[in-house]
DNA sequence: GGAATAACCTGGATGC
DNA sequence: TGCATCCAGGTTATTC
């Protein structure tokens, strides 16, 4: 499932072709790719004729490319299982292709671009790019302290040398739900998804219904430099894929499954201690965690 | 206002 | 073999 470290994949894959590149032709193939978008098919595709690429942009999983001319910027949500693959001008139409855009570049000559989504999460949209309220760059991929409405409440991701630390610490501090699910609402922390937030709880040895209000700053910060430290990692390596739902703009799998110590280990030996990981059910999902290494405490 | 939950969606895995 | 059911999970609207 592509999360912060898989949309970075995607993004620092993308910006090389994407940027400097004029979009040739744009063809919408199932509007169910536009739920974001405010307009027609139509709209989306005549909005995009025609312009420039500036950058190829991230926040959290959120990307975004800002189109030269305009304060618009086309946004990107891969949700479960979209892909952004690169293709020669002419390729065969993918299986759960949504939307293809043909591009020229300068360097580069000419590209499709894919968005291919099975599971039908994710979508494009175009969209206003609004200041920053901090005035620093909106994310990853960009020098412009610009981001898209749709991504305005989207907090700063740990990768972000802009994020803020100490809100970081205030607003876990005053949060009585589990901490797990805290680290899931992108609104307080960005990029962290089901997978991340299980290994980064495992490396500080946090268990997942620990009310977040009761951590100490200490582990709070042991927590942060995990996730950090995990997702860092798993960037290395390309990512996490478990099927073909997750693959770079090339279509290649990342190698970090086989780094994973919690998620999808279900009565696998924990490598620190040797009990078995346990997986139980989280709201509509699971968390896996080890029952020695992460006791639950009061 | 904060927290919890359901719904959206497709295809692979599993059970009968 | 074929059909039904379950499960995966990011985001958002709805409900409590």
């Amino acid at each position: 499932m592509p999360e912060l470290p898989e949309v970075e994949v995607v993004r620092a894959g993308l910006a090389p072709a994407l940027v400097g590149a004029r979009i040739e032709a744009c063809t919408v193939l199932d509007p169910r790719a536009l739920t974001r978008h405010v307009g027609t098919s139509s709209s989306f595709e005549s909005e995009l004729l025609g312009r420039s690429i500036g950058a190829a942009a991230r926040r959290g999983k959120f990307l975004w490319f800002p189109l030269e001319g305009a304060r618009r910027a086309v946004v990107a949500h891969l949700g479960m299982s979209g892909q952004m693959l690169l293709r020669e001008p002419g390729a065969a139409t993918e299986r759960h292709e949504r939307i293809r855009w043909d591009i020229s570049h300068p360097a580069h000559g000419e590209l499709s671009v894919l968005f291919v989504d099975q599971r039908t999460f994710g979508s494009l949209a175009v969209d206003d790019l609004l200041p920053t309220p901090d005035g620093a760059a909106g994310g990853r991929g960009t020098d412009v302290p610009e981001v898209p409405s749709q991504v305005a409440h989207i907090a700063r991701d740990p990768l972000d040398p802009a994020f803020d630390r100490a809100r970081f610490h205030r607003e876990a501090a005053r949060r009585s739900s589990a901490i797990k699910r805290v680290l899931l609402d992108q609104e307080f922390v960005s990029g962290i998804g089901n997978i991340y937030a299980d290994e980064a709880l495992w490396a500080a040895r946090i268990h997942p219904e620990t009310p977040a209000s009761s951590l100490a700053r200490v582990s709070r910060a042991r927590l942060l430099e995990s996730a950090i430290a995990v997702m860092t990692k798993a960037l290395a390596e390309g990512g996490t894929s478990f099927d073909a739902q997750y693959v770079n703009v090339n279509g290649q799998a990342g190698y970090f499954a086989h780094s994973l110590e919690a998620y999808g280990r279900t009565g696998a030996p924990c490598s620190r201690c040797g009990s078995a990981i346990v997986r139980v059910a989280f709201t509509n999902r699971s968390s896996h965690y080890c029952p020695r290494c992460q006791r639950r405490r009061p």
